[in-house]
DNA sequence: TGCATAAATGCAGGAATATGCATGTAGTTG
DNA sequence: CAACTACATGCATATTCCTGCATTTATGCA
């Protein structure tokens, strides 16, 4: 009970949904997922430690960069069905779209960080990694 | 989304999770829910409020009684996903088995208030409604 | 009409959360 | 080893949430 109460207050927030959406598509790295959500990198941290913390998420670092994903095996048959009723509420959801969209151009700048992303905005010569 | 938040931040609370538990087994006013979860009619009448504002519940009026029940029907697809979920999360949980029980204790009393529950559980004889 | 009862609600104090900023840490590369 | 990079986290602040108390509202009954 205590722990479902916690799954769901990580659930209560609009940019943990997002990134729970964004990481059915893929892995993503802590720097990826700012740059699709247009948020902080401190605040993309804290994202996804809470989505770790309670069972969504597993990680592997890979150099230097932490690469998150859904737990599937690990996750327990509870988390799941609840998981899966939140992306199903979230299927056709216009933000989610736009995090995708994000997301794929993020990749394309390689596992970048903020920095670049940033300057590929402003400047139209984008160096690689 | 915006919805979907909402929703679970009313369900990211024991007292709240434990009254949509409770509703599984009837019909209740908010003087039972109060009794059952030993919590103040205040609290009772917000919680239930709360989870009748996402949709989870219907309220008819019988007299002075406000009677709150599951909207099994009118709940969206994906609201009862999510209940359904929950649920199960919470089938053999230890809390929402007292509650039931509490419940019951509650029903013989008759659609009573809290102060003829209070008095039974100090004097022996409880005067019926 | 007046009283009693069930429920709802305004308000206030306190607890919990969210988040930006700055800094710390661990791993990488030259 | 030194500089760099990706990520984590301590702190301070703003905001939101929870809940009890007191009061109000709505209904029924004498």
């Amino acid at each position: 009970m205590r722990e479902l109460v916690k799954t769901y207050k990580v659930l209560a927030d609009e940019s943990r949904l997002r990134v729970l959406n964004l990481l059915l598509d893929r892995e993503c790295c802590v720097c990826e997922v700012m740059q699709a959500l247009e948020i902080s990198q401190s605040k993309a941290s804290r994202i996804l430690n809470a989505l770790y913390d309670v069972g969504f998420l597993k990680v592997r670092r890979d150099g230097l960069w932490s690469l998150y994903s859904i737990d599937r095996e690990g996750m327990s048959a509870h988390l799941r069905d609840i998981m899966e009723a939140t992306n199903r509420a979230c299927a056709d959801n216009q933000q989610t779209a736009s995090d995708r969209r994000r997301l794929r151009l993020a990749e394309r700048l390689g596992p970048g960080c903020a920095r670049e992303a940033r300057a590929a905005r402003s400047s139209p010569a984008p160096r690689k990694h």
